[in-house]
DNA sequence: ATACTTCCTGCAACCGGTTGCCGTGAGGAG
DNA sequence: CTCCTCACGGCAACCGGTTGCAGGAAGTAT
């Protein structure tokens, strides 16, 4: 019933061959003749079909994308930002959920491999020897964490974790704390090593659950501490724990100064506001979906593109009281 | 480089169609020679390609969803259940982000049109006109929009402002000021008839952008209408709403209750957290899924499916004054 | 022993395009 | 006028699978 090339060929007295090239490679065919195929195409409302396109190209113009957790709000903005950058290259993107299973993480990459040019993989789940193995079946770009010999993408946590801590101590804090997320993550890592060598007198609280509720738990430890200064592993974590400052009558940002870390659109609706670790999510997606453009053709690239983030002060930071 | 069937056959010493029947129709071929083919294939690391597959038996095996914006917090819950539900059924999903714009909505269904079997337009920005011709190319099912003799799913905002509006006549509340949300929109037809239905004394304010800087600027409004309760357009709206009162010094939910509606994260952490009516937007997902699955081979079926909303009483409502 | 099934497998066409190769005819050079 | 070049477009094979058809082998009924 759809109408195919060789429908537009029999309705244009040509060959199909010439159909197909009027499309794929206009200079091959007299513009007089590709005119006229392109008219009667456009009558019959003729689509070339990108799947068959693909069985003899090789090239799918298709790119999958592969997160942990769609729902979580770090991901979405840089789904749409590599949804919409590809498609102006004139790709399409399959998106897929793994919640958070390595398993399903390798079995999505499997189905996905032939109908893809190239993968996105956002903070996987897999084993560095999984992903190795996978990446002969289908090429790679890993955004947010680190593999050796890979195309990558990193947004740098520690340089903003090094302007949060700045920030608080320009604010007179001098016993700051990091309320860190997941242990092991390559994130947590990162956060942890920034903090580490930032030159503030620093205490280490967790690994703590990346929600709201990590973050609420988290209060108790944080008022032992006695610091005045905490840097949050992310704005849910953040915002869990000014709640649960809040619950043990400590104020946020007068008795203690809070920073998250993502920038995400709860945190600018809370309150106090949130002061964040801004990520380039957006900018993230770009760039990934440019390397995957860039592999496709030259399989030996491995850049490694590092994104500076940045520091949004908002409300939930303030001068130590003296 | 790529395994296909070929080496399969050729290694396994069989015809190429029956190591396709060995996959694909495991009944007409012998246990024993089965299971050697699967062994060889296993041993090779062969993957059938769907494209190929799709190319003969004009069943592709994924679906598009398409929506006007990823990061609307509204859509990624909907999307992960809606992608969760497919792959249970070997489908993979394509995400498209039109960024509401009704041209590239069409452009988009155009180019997947020939890569899925059938396509989720989430709140779609076309005419009815374009979706009925687009129809011809592609199974749709629709969600959150009402087009005569198309499948669609339907999160009933109506019933859920009847409820929010009996929850606020049950605290006492009198005057009512709906603070609806663009204009002409299926969703705010929809509250709009049910407010005023509900047999409360109602106002209506608005149009109003969907955002929480909307909110804001209805406060003046709301505030010259003299009511004391307030259903919004959405949960952003509300927040937005709940900040432009503070800054007037109206206080939620002693000098005026606000309901939200969609029951987005940032609505459970907002002060005070919002009262709101919850969207099944997860099961919205699964049944769009359903119904899409139906429609493949069932081109005929229009079925309109409503799902219930509910009321999630949280602290931005209370009893009026008396 | 013959005829009829049933089960299994091979053959070859086909899905919708792409592309290397070749033939044709027009135009330019000599 | 002849020869060469080259732009154009047809032919047919191919991409990786699927599937209707037919045929051979084995089993069963007569």
């Amino acid at each position: 019933m759809p109408v195919t090339i060789r429908d537009v060929a029999r309705a244009s007295g040509v060959h199909v061959s010439t159909v197909s090239r009027a499309f794929s490679a206009p200079h091959l065919v007299n513009p007089d003749t590709r005119s006229r195929v392109l008219a009667v195409a456009e009558g019959l409302g003729y689509r070339p079909n990108r799947a068959a396109r693909a069985l003899t190209t090789g090239r799918t113009h298709n790119f999958g994308i592969i997160v942990a957790d769609i729902a979580n709000p770090f991901f979405p903005p840089l789904i749409k930002a590599a949804q919409a950058h590809a498609r102006s290259r004139d790709y399409n993107v399959f998106v897929a959920d793994t919640d958070e299973d390595p398993q399903v993480e390798e079995e999505v990459i499997q189905t996905l491999s032939k109908q893809v040019d190239g993968v996105l993989l956002c903070s996987p789940r897999l084993t560095n020897k999984a992903i190795e193995r996978l990446r002969e079946e289908v090429p790679f770009v890993v955004v947010n964490r680190r593999i050796r010999g890979m195309p990558t993408v990193l947004m740098d946590v520690g340089q903003g974790a090094s302007l949060a801590v700045r920030h608080l101590t320009e604010l007179g804090h001098r016993r700051i704390a990091l309320v860190s997320g997941p242990a092991g993550s390559w994130t947590s890592k990162a956060m942890h090593e920034a903090v580490a060598t930032a030159g503030a007198d620093a205490v280490f609280l967790g690994p703590n659950a990346p929600t709201e509720q990590g973050g609420i738990t988290a209060a108790a430890d944080v008022i032992a501490s006695r610091v005045t200064g905490v840097l949050a592993y992310n704005d849910l974590v953040a915002i869990g724990l000014i709640e649960g400052l809040s619950e043990r009558g400590v104020r946020v940002p007068e008795d203690v100064s809070v920073i998250g870390v993502d920038d995400i659109v709860a945190g600018r609706l809370n309150r106090p506001k949130l002061t964040t670790v801004s990520m380039p999510a957006a900018a993230a997606g770009r760039v990934a979906v440019d390397m995957l453009l860039q592999a496709v053709d030259d399989v030996a690239a491995a850049t490694v593109t590092t994104l500076e983030t940045s520091l949004v002060v908002r409300e939930s930071t303030g001068r130590a009281r003296t």
